[in-house]
DNA sequence: AAAAACTGACGGAATATTCCGTCAGTTTTT
DNA sequence: AAAAACTGACGGAATATTCCGTCAGTTTTT
């Protein structure tokens, strides 16, 4: 409980301030918490980054799947997961700042980032299927899976930034977009 | 030219440690210069960070509109110039990890980021022209640049993660699919 | 020789981290 | 079932440590 406590004030924290900005104090007090419960439960601040990344990774991967089923067209379903990314990312833009922040920083280790990408591992199962049937360029699936997540993650700075109004029909022609970018 | 050593000693620790992570002892030893002229050059860490991010763009752009001229079809200039993007960056892998990492950095105001990315706007120019000539999906100059930035920021971030090696062919594709992306 | 630039030791402010008393909740004893 | 003993999470004051930014003395430039 205290420590998701910790973890929202930090996520907060950092995307507004940016990591050096921010004290434990600050988290602490954020967290309506003690410092000492802030130490009791990590053990510095880059622990604190890194836990956040992985918790943040969880909900992404929890909403991008639910409701998946393995039904309809490749298509159908690169375009479902993939919009479910987008809309992760467009209702939570704290998380986004902070996925995109964070993704390049020194701070987060090979082992937190394989840990923290297993659930979306399923994406690359779907890349495979696509390549069998000679329906994307000659990449690995996992490059594939790579490109189409680098394009959304930049696309969403920007349309976040601008503060581009995103409706269902933009949504529609960017991964039209992504799809055409990779197809065959 | 304290000031460029000073420049080069931040860019290298910040991208190596992070932000949080490097004092000011640190830049000005790694820079081979005192304290004081660190102070003498610049107000803060902060500040620091944003001049690098200005001499980093203008870097950029110089490499990349290097013996740019507006011939050739415009397919053959949106290789060229990205080409170029592309190639200076993995020539300057610093350059690309510090890009990536500070685009989204509460440092880096609205403003700083004006002034850097003045000198990418004649992309913008072609980008229109192309819209004139119906070639592209229906956006605006501006966010079809935005687009295909964004893909090539990506796609290098994870291509140099993987230490994936990079020759003519691949960069030959992944330009196609730059290009597909956002054909009409 | 005057001005400008530079250096890095130093003081002190800011910050991280530790440490320990408290207390709500749990287990054991009577 | 009531009382006593125990547990360990918690908060925040105390302490340790880091880091900033200044300035007196030195070197370089003009």
């Amino acid at each position: 409980m205290k420590r998701e406590q910790i973890l929202k004030a930090g996520l907060k924290l950092f995307v507004t301030q940016g990591l050096h900005a921010v004290t434990i104090a600050q988290i602490a007090a954020e967290a309506n918490v003690g410092i000492g419960t802030v130490y009791r439960n990590f053990n510095s601040k880059e622990e604190i980054v890194q836990q956040i990344w992985i918790r943040q990774k969880a909900s992404e991967s929890a909403y991008v799947f639910k409701n998946y089923k393995k039904q309809g067209s490749l298509h159908d379903q690169f375009n479902f997961l993939w919009e479910r990314v987008i809309r992760y990312f467009l209702e939570h833009p704290l998380e986004f700042q902070f996925s995109y922040q964070f993704a390049a920083s020194p701070i987060l280790t090979k082992e937190i980032h394989e840990i923290a990408m297993m659930d979306f591992l399923k994406f690359d199962e779907l890349y495979a299927l696509g390549l069998d049937q000679n329906l994307f360029k000659p990449l690995t699936a996992r490059r594939l899976r790579l490109f189409t997540f680098s394009t959304i993650n930049g696309w969403l700075l920007w349309a976040m930034d601008e503060k581009m109004d995103i409706d269902d029909a933009t949504i529609a022609l960017f991964l039209q977009m992504c799809w055409d970018s990779i197809s065959a």
